[in-house]
DNA sequence: CGCAGTCTTAGACTATAGTCTATAATATAA
DNA sequence: TTATATTATAGACTATAGTCTAAGACTGCG
C-alpha cells in the first residue's frame, strides 16, 4: 500500500472529478452531463463533488480561472511601444481568441450564467483578477507616457474597457451563430477607445 | 353556467397563473417560488402551465415584452430638436429608469439568464423589437439631418448602441449592490457615443 | 342530437442539482 | 498502542423544473 496522506488522496479525487468532467463536458457539452455521471465515471460520490466543487458550475469556474495566467503571459507579447490604444486592441484580439479557440464558447457561457447567481462566487467583481491588473497598468503607463491626462479616474476606466469585453462577450452567446466574435469585439471597442481618447486623451490636435 | 368558450377559459387560467406568480415572485423573489406553488396557488396545474408558458422563464420574459410598449411611449417624450447623442442618451436613461424601478432586478436578471440560454427563445435577438426600430430610426433621422454621414451600417450601429445597454445591465447583476446603474450607464453611452460621433459624424470641427 | 376531433387541464412521472448523515480512513494525543 | 478527533467519501434523500399520458370539456359537422 504506497503511504499516501489523506490530503494527497483528496486531491487526487478533485483532480479525477475535474479531468472526467471537463473531459465529458466537451465530449457532450456542459447540460448533457450531469453530475452523477461525472461522479460514476470518475468512480467517486457526490459527497466528494460537491466537497470539491461548489456546484456544476464550479468545475468550469475554476478551469476559467487560468485565464488570468494567459493574461499575464499574453501581455509580454505585446510591444512595449506600441500607442495605448493599440495595445487594448491587441489585449482584445488575444483575449477573443483565446476565449474562443482554447476555453470554447460552452465553457464561457457557463462563466457567464455563474456571473448572474448571487449565490456562487462572483468572479468579475474581483478586482485582483489579473485582467484588472493589467488593464490598470496600461492606463497608469498611458498616464506617464502623456497619452492620457493625469487625473482621469483609472478604476472607473477599467470598469469600462472591461465591460466592453463583457457586453461583447454576452452577446457572442445571445445572438447565437452568425456573431462573428472577432469582428464584433474589435469594431465595438475601437468606437469605445476613440470616445475613450477623445475625452481623455492628450496631443490630439497636434499630430 | 356562463357560457364561456373554451378560448376564454384558457385565457383566463393563464392570466390567473401569470398574475399569481408575478405576485409570488414580487414578495419571495423568482428563485425562492416553484412552480409547484404557483400552480396551486393559481388552482391551476403543470399541464395548464407548461401549456401556457415554456418555461418557468417564461412568465417573466412576458412581463418584460411590455418593455417595447414603454419605449414606443416613452421615444414621444424626446424633444423633435434635440441632437442624435442627446436622444440617445436621453433613452438610455429612460430606460434604465424604467428597468429599475419598475420592472425590477430580479426579472432582468432572468432575463438574462434566459439569453445566455439555447432552449429559450431570443428575445434579444429578435431584431423586430420596439428597442432597435427606434434606435435604428433615429440614426436615419440624423443621417437625414446631416449628423451622420449617409453611408453608415445603420444595422450594426444599432446592435452597438443597445450592447452598450446589455454590457450595463449585464453588470448591473454582476457588481452587486454598489453599481449605480444609472450613473454607471450615463458615463459609459457618453463615452461611447464621442466615439460614435467622431468616427461618423459630420460637422464636427466647425460649430 | 351524437359523434369525431381538438384543445385544455390534471397530476403522476422523470431527470437531475444539491443536501445530509453515517461510515471509513487517517491523523493526533495520551 | 489505544482512544479520540478530523476529514473525505458514499450514497440515500430532497427539492424542483420540466415531460408525458390520459381524461374531460368543448366545438363543429353530419
Amino acid at each position: 500500500m504506497t503511504t499516501t496522506n489523506r490530503q494527497t488522496q483528496a486531491e487526487q479525487t478533485k483532480q479525477r472529478l475535474f479531468d472526467t468532467a471537463l473531459e465529458l463536458f466537451k465530449k457532450k457539452g456542459f447540460d448533457n452531463v450531469s453530475v452523477d455521471e461525472i461522479v460514476q465515471k470518475s468512480n467517486s460520490s457526490k459527497g466528494a463533488f460537491y466537497g470539491h466543487f461548489k456546484s456544476k458550475y464550479g468545475i468550469f469556474i475554476e478551469k476559467f480561472k487560468e485565464i488570468d495566467s494567459f493574461y499575464e503571459e499574453f501581455v509580454l507579447t505585446i510591444p512595449e511601444e506600441a500607442a495605448f490604444k493599440e495595445k487594448i486592441l491587441l489585449l482584445f484580439e488575444g483575449q477573443m481568441d483565446h476565449l474562443e479557440n482554447v476555453l470554447g464558447k460552452d465553457l464561457m457561457r457557463t462563466v457567464y450564467m455563474s456571473g448572474l447567481n448571487d449565490t456562487d462566487e462572483n468572479f468579475f467583481a474581483n478586482s485582483d483578477r489579473s485582467l484588472y491588473r493589467i488593464i490598470r497598468g496600461l492606463i497608469g503607463e498611458a498616464i506617464e507616457r502623456g497619452e492620457l491626462q493625469g487625473d482621469i479616474d483609472i478604476q472607473k476606466l477599467t470598469w469600462q474597457i472591461t465591460r466592453c469585453m463583457r457586453g461583447t462577450l454576452y452577446d457572442w452567446h445571445a445572438f447565437g451563430e452568425t456573431f462573428d466574435l472577432q469582428k464584433e469585439s474589435r469594431e465595438y471597442i475601437e468606437v469605445f477607445m476613440d470616445g475613450v481618447m477623445g475625452r481623455y486623451g492628450l496631443y490630439k490636435k497636434v499630430e
